[in-house]
DNA sequence: GGGGGCAATAGAG
DNA sequence: TTCCACTCTATTGCCCCC
């Protein structure tokens, strides 16, 4: 049909930020009375112009083109072609509606404002006023004052001060919010011993056997469930949604947010008049994309929609897809109880102010390495795969990986392969630099390891060692469904079940999966056509962002930098840098050191080559930094052992008191003084000019 | 043809 | 002064190799 152009706007009158709608499209809890073209019109000032916007442009026009592509297809299909996709579709949803349980009663807990009721907590002078958790440059969320000016959750501070000018902002801290989540699992598992936590914040419970031991439904239980998380956390709320599964109930803890609870009986009417008017977006596992594509390639905006166009969804869409998106339509998904999973994948990402500078860039490569390889130990983890992420200056993202015959966790097995994979990257200008590890080595570790004791304390602590753990470590998962989109698979999940994990969250409602739609191949860039998509879901935890911002906040002092004129690195590398240095130096060996004019040391540095990091450096990178160097030297000759004439040495940047960048910025030339600021070190290499590292 | 590995995306909190 | 985070899961498409 080509009845689906949807009219757009009505005109374009100078109105753009109507049209800028990278995010915060979905609506929120607490944001009812906002004027929202007001906040939809600072967001856009505030935004256009920037790398960040033009990067948004960017994507947004790729999807308008797959979108276009969708539509072509669709006004290619001949009425036998429907006909057919219709018999197609009637099939599935014959069968996915003989799998439809309507016998389990599921409740989703979802705590409010989490980590600003928590902040609150500790600091009741926050009552009241507006604030929000995170920094300048991004925010986790906001209380629901903060709210009704706009402020909301994954919005850069800066943006949000200009909403709300008298806005708090309070640094993030896990161990509260780890803390509280403990407590309010203790109380979930009380309606559910398998419940399965989704995030910190919140979780699924299968509430069917409470309801048949006490002869009680399922909204008394959220009732009696939100006052004892209320009572045990001294002070914080939630919202609830009971539903006859984990895909409705998620739904429904939105709806009465905050403090609040809406039932949806266990009744096919009630369920199937709850799904009909619900628009797609509000179903886990559909977000921006996929919502624009249902609509505007579809021209699905609800959920009934899904099945009155169920031939098109077949038609353009994987089964698997279809699948999801039909039980969406019939309000299917997410009965059983997910198995628990373990994590796939670990990782460290850092955000700093673009640089192309190699040696800061293998220094943060560095630092992130040795962030990774701590984590991992704690968790006794080893794994194959070594993933290098990178964001450009432009916004662009990119990942590189290499897999490795033997499993890894040392900083330097690390950073072996990571600079070998950044090398190939350069030049290039880069504000995150990122590090994953996965593959995991199958055992895991036994039992008794080391350096997971927190972990390992926080599984006794909770009980039992199914889901709930925290933040780190594992995760759990369960949840779910998670499933699997795509094709084939759906057996294996399809709709519930599956697997899950261990600790931590993960979503839980499963199904899902989208798709993406169509298309089309090609890994990058273009797409032509093809089909499917998917979607997912999931959730993670992640909880420890804004690395940069928390710390400090105002003044910074930082730092500066190593090489290259201008940079001003943000503090949000010293504490890392500081550890840092005694592994390094624990690396070389306890060589002695000692401190070597600029001048003696170009001079011996003349007749050798130079790596950083294990990569070799351009013939003049030395001489061209030179002065932004501290050169203060560990060497030691290792002809002895090895052969060859070998020289290592330590390569300190330093991190200087605001008062110099300040004065350095007025007087270029000066240079800071050797005494002041910490010290950074590299791992640098030199070898004479013709031998190889 | 299937499996391993890699890159890009989408999504969730 | 500032100028869009960080963790993690899942799917898809492609390439390469046996
Ligand atoms: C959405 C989001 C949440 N978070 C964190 C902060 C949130 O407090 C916590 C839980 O997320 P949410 O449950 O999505 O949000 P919320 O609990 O703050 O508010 P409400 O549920 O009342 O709407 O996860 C992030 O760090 N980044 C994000 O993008
Ligand atoms: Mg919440």
């Amino acid at each position: 049909m080509l009845a689906m152009a949807n009219t757009e706007s009505s005109g374009d009158t100078a109105r753009p930020w109507q049209c800028y709608n990278t995010a915060y499209t979905n609506a929120k809890a607490g944001m009812e009375g906002v004027d929202k073209e007001k906040v939809q019109r600072i967001v856009y000032e505030m935004s256009k112009g920037s790398q960040y916007f033009k990067n948004e442009e960017r994507k947004e026009a790729f999807i308008r083109e797959k979108i276009e592509n969708m539509r072509a297809r669709c006004a290619k299909l001949k009425p036998a072609d429907l006909a057919h996709y219709q018999t197609v579709a009637d099939k599935i949803i014959l069968e996915l509606e003989a799998t439809r349980d309507l016998s389990r009663i599921w409740v989703h807990v979802d705590m409010d404002a989490f980590y600003a009721a928590v902040e609150t907590l500790s600091d009741p002078s926050l009552k009241g006023k507006p604030m929000a958790v995170g920094g300048m440059s991004m925010i986790s969320t906001a209380n629901y004052e903060a709210r009704r000016f706009g402020v909301r959750a994954a919005m850069p501070g800066f943006i949000a001060r200009k909403l709300c000018p008298e806005l708090i902002f309070v640094p993030t801290d896990f161990k509260k919010y780890t803390y509280y989540s403990d407590l309010t699992r203790k109380v979930f598992e009380k309606y559910d011993p398998n419940f399965v936590a989704a995030s910190l914040d919140e979780a699924y419970l299968d509430v069917t056997e409470v309801c048949k031991e006490r002869g009680t439904t399922g909204e008394e239980i959220a009732r009696e469930l939100r006052a004892g998380v209320h009572d045990e956390t001294g002070g914080l709320t939630c919202s609830a949604g009971v539903a006859p599964n984990r895909l409705l109930a998620k739904v429904c803890s939105d709806i009465n947010k905050p403090n609040g609870q809406f039932i949806l009986p266990n009744d096919r009417m009630a369920v199937m008049t709850f799904i009909s008017s619900l628009p797609v977006r509000k179903i886990g596992g559909i977000g921006k994309v996929t919502e624009h594509i249902l609509r505007d390639a579809l021209g699905i905006s609800t959920c009934e929609e899904i099945l009155q166009k169920s031939s098109y969804i077949c038609a353009l869409f994987s089964h698997s897809s279809a699948d999801f998106f039909l039980s969406v339509g019939l309000a299917i998904g997410g009965t059983d109880t997910p198995h628990v999973r373990s994590r796939r994948s670990i990782s460290n990402e850092r955000t700093f102010s673009a640089t192309g500078d190699e040696a800061f860039l293998f220094c943060k490569l560095a630092d992130i390495a040795e962030m990774l390889s701590t984590d991992l130990q704690k968790e006794g983890l080893r794994g194959r795969t070594l993933t290098l992420k990178l964001k450009t200056a432009s916004f662009e993202v990119r990942t590189r990986a290499v897999t490795s015959q033997k499993n890894i966790c040392s900083t330097e097995d690390i950073m072996k392969h990571a600079s070998k994979l950044l090398k190939a990257e350069l030049p290039v200008s880069l504000r995150l630099i990122g590090l994953r590890l996965s593959h995991f080595d199958e055992e895991k570790v036994g039992a008794p390891s080391d350096p997971t004791q927190k972990t390992l304390t926080y599984y006794m602590l909770s009980g039992d060692a199914l889901r709930k753990n925290m933040g780190d470590q594992s995760s759990l998962d369960l949840d779910s469904t998670d499933h699997c989109m795509m094709h084939g698979e759906e057996t294996c999940l399809s709709k519930d079940g599956h697997q899950t994990s261990s600790c931590d969250y993960r979503d839980p409602l499963d199904e899902n999966h989208l798709s993406n739609l169509d298309d089309s191949k090609s890994t990058s860039g273009n797409f032509e056509e093809k089909e499917e998509i998917y979607e997912s879901t999931s959730n993670a935890n992640a909880e420890k962002m804004n690395a940069n911002d928390n710390q400090n906040e105002d003044n910074v002092q930082d730092v500066v930098p190593l090489l290259g004129p201008g940079y001003s690195f943000p503090d949000q590398f010293e504490g890392s840098s500081l550890d840092r240095v005694n592994s390094v130096t624990k690396t070389l060996g306890d060589v002695a050191s000692s401190s070597v004019s600029q001048k003696e040391f170009l001079l011996w540095v003349n007749d050798y080559k130079c790596s950083i990091c294990g990569i070799e450096m351009p013939p003049s990178f030395v001489e061209e930094r030179q002065e932004h160097f501290d050169f203060h030297l560990a060497e030691k000759l290792q002809k002895e052992e090895s052969g060859t004439d070998f020289k290592t040495c330590v390569l300190k940047k330093r991190n200087v008191p605001k008062d110099h960048i300040a004065s350095q910025r007025k007087h270029k030339k000066q240079k800071p003084s050797p005494k002041e600021g910490k010290h950074i070190p590299i791992d640098v290499f030199f070898v004479k000019s013709n031998q190889n590292f």
